[in-house]
RNA sequence: GUCGCCAUAGCUCAACUUGGUAGAGCGUUCCCCUGUGAAGGGAAUGGUUGGGGGUUCAAGUCCCCUUGGCGAUC
């Protein structure tokens, strides 16, 4: 059960000031949502992913899946009891370890895709199976990244797992889209998603909150369609998921196609994107939460972020440095730490060093989010 | 004093018995990593082979001298 509230349109754009309360808490909107893939922020506790405003955190359904098992998150009293969080949780389905897994793995491509593809390059057609998975009309057969054995994941198994697992909001099971998808392909895997989701609203028992994911890559005619169904079909918010064409401008119109079809009293959940300078951008456009790996990513590779640019602290050059990471940042880091020092243990590759860049950074990206939740107050944007 | 061993990229070392103008790891720099197979991946950079002479078509490699280091022995 969750409950959200619009506290503020915005005249200026398509954002919104918003409440989502969950059983664990009250997430003030829009709102970043860290990555707990396993059950963890990678180097953080708990009470430390606290102290750096996180509101709200999303867990991996495939991941725990294989590693622990639901089974033993269930026994040990629940995800939230077992990785100590008080605060809310979400867990992903697993469909974009679909695609992560295949085609972005065999083209080694990201969501949004970097270059204009040449005239050479493939394009992912119709019938088309990724080398290590076999997507079916029931789900997706995988070999495990672990010791190679044969997964089967669809709709029915993870809702079951979801909840078990008992995040305060769960994931329909979708398939990401790669960038380098045909049309023909696009729209044979959007009738699956959306049959996939109408399955998941079927077998969901559970009072948890369950958003439903609008596909249809970067095909207009898709992604409308897509989001009038699953707005139809009664889902408690919407994630809005998959290859969001090549460059960030097709980011934004996917984003402006879609988002008039779904119900406004329910939240928007932009799935996996959030550099900071994409941050604004996707606010104005209406999104309420969205989950990035960014800040707690590039944190374990030594990229501090700051009002003035990243800094890559595995450079030799911050060694002799004695300025904290971001000179008008309130967090524990920089209060008490220089570059130089984190630099050396950046470059030592010691555990800490990863960690208080990925503290500093998660911070960092709280506080710039809680501005533009000023800001939206303000009337500024 | 005498004898022996060693000296090759910023660092640690390769390049064999039998000469064919040098490779790797680390480092450094740069790039890639947006629902995390990610403490990951890729690329570039880098050397008058301690110095000088000689033999040879050809020398890191063989010979002589020299410098520095290490060891043994009077």
């Amino acid at each position: 059960m969750i409950e959200f509230k619009i506290l503020k349109n915005s005249k200026k754009s398509w954002a919104r000031l918003g409440i989502l309360k969950t059983e664990h808490g009250v997430v003030e909107t829009p709102c970043l949502v860290p990555v707990a893939t396993q059950a963890v922020v990678k180097t953080l506790d708990s009470r430390e992913v606290k102290e750096t405003k996180t509101q709200i955190l999303i867990a991996n359904t495939f991941h725990l899946h294989l590693k622990p098992g639901e089974k033993i998150i269930e026994a040990a009293g629940g995800l939230h009891k077992f990785m100590n969080w008080q605060g809310s949780l979400m867990t992903d389905s697993g469909g974009f370890q679909v695609f992560s897994l295949g085609f972005g793995k065999d083209f080694n491509v990201g969501k949004i895709l970097k270059y204009f593809p040449g005239q050479n390059t493939e394009i992912i057609k119709k019938s088309r199976q990724p080398k290590f998975l076999k997507i079916t009309q029931d789900g997706v057969y995988f070999q495990s990244p672990l010791d190679g054995r044969k997964l089967f994941l669809g709709p029915k198994k993870a809702i079951k797992i979801q909840e078990q697992l008992g995040a305060d909001i769960i994931f329909a099971f979708d398939e990401c889209t790669a960038p380098l998808t045909s049309f023909e392909y696009a729209k044979k895997s959007l009738e699956r998603t959306h049959k996939w989701a109408k399955i998941c609203l079927e077998n969901k028992r559970s009072k948890q909150a369950i958003f439903g994911i609008v596909q249809g890559s970067r095909f207009k005619e898709l992604r409308q369609e897509s989001a009038k169904f699953i707005n139809s079909l009664g889902f408690d918010g919407f994630g809005i998921g998959g290859d969001l064409g090549q460059s960030k401008k097709t980011m934004k119109k996917i984003l402006n196609w879609t988002i008039p079809y779904l119900e406004k009293s329910k939240p928007r959940h932009l799935l996996g994107i959030g550099y900071l300078e994409d941050i604004e951008n996707i606010i104005k456009s209406g999104i309420d939460l969205f989950d990035c790996t960014v800040p707690t990513h590039y944190g374990r590779r030594g990229v501090a972020f700051t009002g003035l640019g990243d800094l890559k602290l595995q450079q030799a050059k911050f060694l002799r440095n004695k300025n904290p990471i971001d000179r008008n940042c309130k967090c524990f880091v920089c209060q008490n730490y220089t570059r130089g020092y984190i630099s050396h243990l950046i470059r030592a590759k010691e555990i800490t060093g990863m960690k208080l860049v990925t503290f500093h950074n998660l911070y960092f990206f709280n506080t710039f989010v809680e501005e533009i939740r000023k800001k939206i107050k303000e009337g500024k944007i």
